[in-house]
DNA sequence: TGGGTTTCTCAGGGAATTCACAGGCTCGCG
DNA sequence: CGCGAGCCTGTGAATTCCCTGAGAAACCCA
């Protein structure tokens, strides 16, 4: 189900061993292009419809292992469309786009069998990271639905805890900075400029200053390298990056 | 899907064996023709476009691998020929060029997936580099995506983490320390003047003297051949070349 | 509604980097 | 052997880039 490079990137696969297929159903262009885009280069194969009606007919055919599928389109609402989607493929997983200020109970009912949510404006890897988390536990036999852990050197996150440790220790972060941390850990020994930073991390409609990150990286290096050999790296004029601590050989 | 050639120069193949295809899009005329002989040089087939709409035409038949898009043309913006682009060939991964002082509204969302920037005035060096790791990554999958090595010797160096080893001890370098010997590097044994050093490792813009060069190649004979075999050699009147250091024959 | 938490802006300070300048050196040629 | 163009490099100034403290605004939870 998951493969493992010699980086230690890893890549979802389907059930059959093939790339997971997904479907994301967004009446606004943009923003489904930007989805599409991004999980394809997850190594996902993506199809798209802007509609409800659309997307009940893409999936007969393409049979998606995962949806993205916003709550509000212009035939008919989520919850419509989820109903004739689970009538055709009961235990496909779901992950809904909804407005900030949504019916909190309707999203209740709607992400009731397993399915989850993230609200607009939302940052890439947010939707990256639910995306897998659902893939991985609908695939997964229940028994064995384990945690997904990343770890550079002794410190370690996992996904659904949203639990970071060092060195055994545990240490609390704010959204935002698990945010980062996850998005530096999956990308390790690589430069992350600051602006590809924003762009995974931050919201896209997000309209702020470039020093966000900046600060982010200082409070993460108070948390996660105070006192001991620094993780995280800055490479001047060209952005940051994490890796395992060296010990000094010698 | 990279050959290398005699000379060490290695030459990148499309995913069927032919050239790679680049489009480049940028209504400035003089600008759209530099990046066009730059790129056609590296060994990639070209076709440009001054607008938008040129753009889309151009591509439709030209079925270009990677597009290089000025985020400002004069018909319409960055974003609409974006989607519209991905419309058509939604896997293509698209290399913007922007203002330096519009990374953060501007370029925040629109560079999904793999795609990448540079912010203008850049160097050549630059855009050649990150188009290179577009068109790696694009093809390769995502578990494959490994780092890319430049290696002259028992120097290496790596494009991801910009980590730089002699003999297998790290060596730390600027920015611009890094663009030069990356230039070096990837033409190993091939004498490089100043004035083609100075053409593509600095911004196209750049109106000093002309002796930095040398100033850096000063730098960087400090860092990387200090007390070891010289690597960097000097062609008096002609330029400078890297190539592997000679051990002792006697 | 109110207090604590989190996110973000702003600005000052500090350090790394870039670059000009200029004097000294070297190589190659006559 | 001596000269001059071309090259090397020390010095120092200006700039850019990054870090971080302080505080305002937004958010969350009870």
């Amino acid at each position: 189900m998951t493969a493992t490079s010699p980086q230690g990137r890893t890549e979802m696969l389907g059930p059959d061993g093939a790339p997971v297929r997904v479907l994301v159903v967004d009446d606004e262009q943009a923003l489904s292009e930007l989805l599409s885009m991004t999980l394809r280069y997850e190594g996902w194969e993506v199809r798209s419809a802007p509609d409800g009606e659309g997307a009940l007919r893409v999936a007969r055919e393409f049979r998606p292992d995962a949806v993205v599928l916003d709550v509000v389109l212009p035939d008919m609402d989520g919850t419509a469309v989820l109903g004739r989607l689970r009538r055709e493929r009961p235990e496909v997983p779901v992950l809904f786009l909804t407005a900030r200020d949504a019916i909190e109970d309707r999203i209740a009912g709607l992400t009731a069998g397993g399915d989850d949510y993230v609200t607009k404006p939302f940052a890439l890897e947010e939707v990256v990271a639910r995306l897998r988390g659902l893939i991985r536990r609908a695939g997964a036999a229940p028994a064995a639905r384990s945690a997904s852990l990343l770890a550079v050197g002794d410190l370690t996150l996992n996904e659904d805890s949203h639990e970071v440790c060092r060195g055994g220790q545990s240490i609390h972060l704010t959204a935002t900075e698990f945010e980062l941390l996850r998005y530096l850990m999956r990308n390790p020994r690589r430069v992350l400029s600051k602006a590809q930073i924003l762009d995974r991390v931050w919201s896209y409609d997000f309209g702020g200053q470039a020093n966000v990150v900046e600060l982010y990286v200082s409070y993460l290096r108070k948390k996660i390298d105070a006192g001991r050999p620094p993780m995280i790296h800055t490479r001047r004029g060209a952005g940051y990056l994490i890796k395992p601590g060296e010990q000094p050989t010698g």
